[in-house]
DNA sequence: AGCACGCCGACT
DNA sequence: GTCGGCGTGCTC
C-alpha cells in the first residue's frame, strides 16, 4: 500500500505529492485525510495522506514508509481534500497551506531539536560536561542556543559536528483530545444501600462517593468526585465492582455554565415571508443557488437565516453560518443557541486554541449540526451540508489576507454546489461584485425594502466642513453637532460618534519649513500618541520620542495636524464638562473580552456617547441610541484603492443604521469635506440602487472590477535595484506570454513604498478572459523559486485582490 | 524550508 | 592537516 503525501514544509520546491509505503500494521486503519509523521530530508515531518493506492512510480529504493499514523478518523474529508486542490489552483498558495489553514490550530505540528551527549561524553568540553552532568540531554535545541553563552554556542556546534552531540529532531502533534478518566455506579439502588452501611463505617470516604454517584446518575470525572472522596478512594470502589470506570474525552464548552432563554420561530411578515419561501423552494429541490438578500439595517434579515436553518435541520442536514469576526458578539451567539440550543458550534477569533478545537471536533464528530463562525468556519467538515448563510457579505474580513488567500465566499460557492445545496448572501449594502452578479442573473437578487418595525430610517444631514471653516469654526465639531449632542445629553438619550482614525494626532509638521517626521524604516509618516508622549510607527511598531524642536530648521512652531479618537475625546470633554464617554478603538480594545464589556457598559447607559473607530459601525442595538455623528466622511474617501468609495459608502450606512431602530426616532449628522460625492449623498438619500449605479459607471470607466478582473503582484526586497529589476522583468514577461486584451500596470512603488526597510513595487494585471494567467503566474513563480529561496526577495501574488496596499 | 555534501580559504 | 564558511542540490 502507498499512500500520496503532502509535507509540512512551506517551500515552492517541495510542493508536490511524495509517496510513502505503509506498514503492514497501519494499513487496516489508514485512509486519505489523515495526518501522518513521515521521514523526509533526515527529519521527520508532518504530512497530509490526499490519496491511497496500490503501487507507486518511484523507484522502490527511494520510497520509506510512513513513521506515525496520528488520526485513525480522518480529520479532512474527501469533499474538503478536493476543495483543498481547487483552492491551491485558484489562489497559487502552496498545497499544505491551504490543508492547514482548513483545520484548527491546535492540530498542527511542532518541531524542535533535542540534542544528548553520544558514547564519549569525557571528549567534550568542560562547560557541555558540566551541563550533561546536571541534566541529560538539552530538550528544546533551539531555545537553549537562543540563550547560550557565545563560547557554548561554539563549543556545542563543534561537539555537534564531531558526533559528540547527537541532534534529534522531532514532531509532535499534540493531541488537544485529553482523555479523561470518569466514574459511575453500575448496581442498583438496593445492592449499593447495602454497602454503604459496611462502607460507612470502614470507609467512609468511600461511602460518601458512593452516594453522589447513586444520586446523581451521571459519570463524574475523578476532579468533580474530589470533595466526596480521593482518587484512592474511587479505585477502592473499582475493585470492589461498585462503581464502572471509563475513559472518555471531555470537552469544554466554553459557554458552559450561561444560561441561553429559549425562543421560537418569529412570524414573519409577508415580504420576509416571500424571501423565504424562494429559499425553501431551492432547498426541496436540493439545487444548488447562490441568492443575495440585500435588506435595510433592521429588516430581520436574521430570522430568516434561523428559520431557512430551521428548514435544513428538518431534512436532516447542517448549516453553516459566517459573521465578520467583529460582530461575532455574545448576542449574535445567544440568538442562534437560543433557537437551536446544544446543536450550534461556534468558531471564533476569542477562543482559545483548545476550546476552537473542541468546537471543530464536535462538528467532525457530528454532535452539533449548526456552525457560526468567522471566516475560516467556511471549512467546517460537515458531510451533509444544506445550507451557507453569509452575513455582511460585503466585508473585507472574508479575504484571508495571507496565503492561503482565500475569499470565504467563492469558498462557500464551491462547497454549496458540491452539495447542491444554497448559500444566502445577506447585507444592506452589498458588495459591487455580490450585485453585479445578482443583476446579470449568476445570484437570486431577494430584497427587503422595510424595516420589521416599520420604522422610518432615520434622518441624515450632512454638513460641510469647509463652511463651517470659513464661518470661523475650526474646532472638529460643526455648530450643528455641539447643539444636537447638548439636546440628546439633556434628553439623557445616547450618541455614537464614528472616526475612523485611532491615536491622537495623524501627524506632526513644522510650521517653518514643513518637516514631517517619518518612520526611518517605512515611508510613512509618524503618528502622534499622547499615552506615552510618543511618535508612533503604525506599520512596524518603532517609536521615537517627540521633538521640541525640528530637526531641519531648528524652529520651535512644531504643531500637531488630524484628529484621532484619542484627541476627539479629549476635546468632547473640554467643550462638555459633565459629559461620559467610552472610546472605543484598537488600542482600547486589545485585551480579550473588552470589546464586549465596553459594549455592554454603554448598552446599560454608562455613558453618553460610544466614540469610536469602524469597529462601533457594527452589531450594536440599542434602543436610547438617537444621535449618529460621523466625524470625517471622507477619511477612507481619498485612499488609493477603487473600492474606496464602495467601503466609504457601506461604513456610512452601516453606522448610520445603529441610530433610532426601536420607538425612538434615529437622527444621522454626517461631517464631510466631500459633501457632493455621490458615496456621502446617497447615503443621506438611503438610495442603494443609485450609488450602485453611479460606482458602476466608475468601475466601468476605470476598468476595475466587475468589469474586469485583477491580479496584483507584490514584490518587495530590501535593496531597491532589485526589486525594480525584478518587477520590470515580470512584467515583460507577462507582456510577452499574455493576450493582447490584457493590461498590465507597473511596475510602480507601492502607495507605502518601503515597510520593515523592505521597498515594495507591485504590478497590476487586468483581464476578461485570460486562459494562460494561472499557468503564466505558476511559471514566475517557479523562475523565482531559488532567488526567493537564496536572497531576501518576496513576491506576493493576489488574485482578486481585496486591499490594493 | 532544512539538511548533507563539497569546495575553498584560514589558522594551529 | 583540520576547521568552518557558504553555495548547490535534493527531499518519496
Amino acid at each position: 500500500m502507498i499512500v500520496n503525501v503532502i509535507v509540512d514544509v512551506a517551500s515552492q520546491a517541495v510542493d508536490r505529492i511524495f509517496d510513502y509505503s505503509v506498514p503492514e500494521e497501519m494499513q487496516e486503519t489508514m485512509s486519505a485525510g489523515c495526518r501522518v509523521h513521515v521521514p523526509f530530508a533526515n527529519r521527520p515531518v508532518q504530512g497530509f495522506v490526499i490519496g491511497i493506492k496500490e503501487s507507486s512510480e518511484v523507484p522502490a529504493a527511494k520510497l520509506k514508509p510512513v513513521q506515525e499514523q496520528i488520526d485513525l478518523t480522518p480529520p479532512l474529508t474527501p469533499e474538503l481534500l478536493q476543495l483543498a486542490e481547487s483552492i491551491k489552483e485558484e489562489t497559487l498558495s502552496l498545497h499544505v497551506s491551504v490543508l492547514k489553514a482548513m483545520l484548527p490550530q491546535a492540530m498542527r505540528a511542532k518541531y524542535k531539536k533535542s540534542v544528548f551527549p553520544g558514547a564519549a561524553v569525557a571528549k567534550l568540553d568542560q562547560n557541555l560536561q558540566k551541563h550533561f552532568a546536571e541534566s541529560k540531554f538539552i530538550e528544546n535545541w533551539d531555545e537553549w542556543i537562543k540563550e547560550a553563552s557565545e563560547e557554548d554556542k561554539i563549543s556545542a556546534a563543534k561537539a555537534i559536528r564531531k558526533g559528540l552531540l547527537i541532534v534529534e529532531p522531532k514532531v509532535t502533534t499534540k493531541d488537544a483530545a485529553k482523555k479523561q478518566l470518569v466514574y459511575a455506579s453500575i448496581l442498583s439502588d438496593a445492592d449499593a444501600e447495602n454497602h454503604i452501611g459496611e462502607l460507612n463505617r470502614k470507609a467512609p470516604k468511600q461511602a460518601a462517593v458512593l452516594n453522589f454517584l447513586q444520586s446523581s446518575k451521571e459519570e463524574h470525572t475523578a476532579k468533580q468526585l474530589e470533595p466526596y472522596g480521593s482518587k484512592a478512594a474511587l479505585e477502592a470502589l473499582v475493585k470492589k465492582g461498585l462503581i464502572s470506570k471509563n475513559e472518555a474525552v471531555l470537552n469544554r464548552d466554553p459557554y458552559e455554565g450561561r444560561h441561553f432563554e429559549t425562543s421560537e420561530s418569529l412570524t414573519l411578515l409577508p415580504a420576509q415571508k416571500e424571501v423565504l419561501s424562494d429559499i425553501t423552494r431551492v432547498i426541496d429541490k436540493k439545487i444548488h443557488r447562490t441568492f443575495l438578500i440585500r435588506g435595510v439595517t433592521g429588516s430581520g434579515k436574521t430570522e430568516i437565516y434561523l428559520q431557512a436553518i430551521d428548514k435544513v435541520l428538518r431534512n436532516g442536514k447542517e448549516a453553516i453560518v459566517l459573521v465578520p469576526e467583529i460582530s461575532l458578539t455574545p448576542q449574535m451567539v445567544e440568538r442562534f443557541k437560543a433557537r437551536f440550543g446544544a446543536r450550534v458550534a461556534v468558531l471564533h477569533s476569542a477562543l482559545s486554541k483548545g476550546e476552537k478545537y473542541d468546537e471543530w471536533k464536535k462538528i467532525r464528530d457530528k454532535k452539533v449540526d449548526v456552525v457560526v463562525g468567522a471566516r475560516s468556519a467556511v471549512f467546517a467538515p460537515f458531510e451533509n451540508l444544506g445550507i451557507i448563510i453569509i452575513d455582511e457579505e460585503h466585508e473585507a474580513s472574508y479575504k484571508q489576507e495571507e496565503s492561503p488567500r482565500y475569499h470565504a465566499r467563492s469558498v462557500a460557492i464551491s462547497r454549496a454546489e458540491h452539495y447542491n445545496c444554497p448559500v444566502l448572501l445577506g447585507s444592506a449594502t452589498p458588495s459591487l461584485d455580490s450585485y453585479a452578479r445578482a443583476q446579470r442573473g449568476v445570484y437570486d437578487l431577494l430584497t427587503l425594502e422595510n424595516r420589521v418595525n416599520d420604522n422610518a430610517m432615520p434622518a441624515v444631514t450632512l454638513v460641510d466642513m469647509r463652511e463651517e471653516l470659513k464661518s470661523g469654526n475650526r474646532s472638529m465639531f460643526s455648530d450643528d453637532l455641539i447643539e444636537r449632542i447638548k439636546d440628546r445629553k439633556q434628553k439623557g438619550e445616547q450618541i455614537v460618534l464614528l472616526l475612523n482614525r485611532r491615536g491622537y494626532s495623524t501627524f506632526i509638521m513644522c510650521r517653518e519649513c514643513g518637516y514631517v517626521p517619518q518612520c526611518p524604516h517605512c515611508d510613512i509618516s509618524l503618528t502622534y500618541h499622547r499615552t506615552n508622549q510618543s511618535l508612533q510607527c503604525h506599520y512596524c511598531g518603532h517609536r521615537e520620542t517627540v521633538p521640541t524642536r525640528c530637526p531641519e530648521c531648528d524652529s520651535d512652531q512644531i504643531r500637531f495636524f488630524g484628529t484621532g479618537t484619542q484627541k476627539v475625546e479629549e476635546e468632547l470633554h473640554k467643550t462638555f464638562e459633565d459629559l461620559s464617554i467610552i472610546r472605543m478603538d484598537v488600542d482600547t480594545t486589545r485585551r480579550k473580552g473588552s470589546h464586549e464589556k465596553l459594549l455592554t457598559a454603554f448598552g446599560k447607559g454608562e455613558a453618553d456617547v460610544l466614540l469610536g473607530t469602524q469597529m462601533i459601525a457594527k452589531g450594536l442595538d440599542f434602543p436610547n441610541i438617537t444621535l449618529v455623528g460621523v466625524l470625517a466622511a471622507d477619511s477612507m474617501l481619498h485612499l488609493p484603492d477603487f473600492r474606496a468609495a464602495e467601503r466609504t459608502f457601506q461604513l456610512l450606512t452601516q453606522v448610520a443604521g445603529r441610530a433610532g431602530r426601536h420607538d425612538k426616532t434615529g437622527e444621522v449628522l454626517i461631517q464631510t469635506y466631500s459633501p457632493e460625492h455621490y458615496s456621502i449623498t446617497e447615503v443621506k438619500e438611503h438610495n442603494f440602487l443609485s450609488f450602485y449605479e453611479k460606482e458602476m459607471y466608475m468601475r466601468k470607466m476605470g476598468g476595475y472590477p466587475p468589469f474586469y478582473f485583477l491580479t496584483m503582484i507584490h514584490v518587495s526586497h530590501t535593496d531597491l535595484q532589485q526589486v525594480v529589476q525584478v518587477t520590470e522583468k515580470m512584467s515583460a514577461y507577462l507582456k510577452s506570454s499574455l493576450s493582447e486584451s490584457t493590461k498590465i500596470f507597473g511596475p510602480v512603488a507601492s502607495p507605502i513604498p518601503r515597510i520593515k526597510d523592505r521597498y515594495r513595487y507591485q504590478c497590476m494585471i487586468k483581464y476578461k478572459i485570460e486562459p494562460k494567467l494561472m499557468e503564466a503566474l505558476q511559471e514566475l513563480m517557479h523562475s523565482y523559486q531559488s532567488d526567493i529561496a537564496r536572497t531576501d526577495l518576496q513576491i506576493i501574488i493576489d488574485t482578486n485582490p481585496f486591499m490594493m496596499m
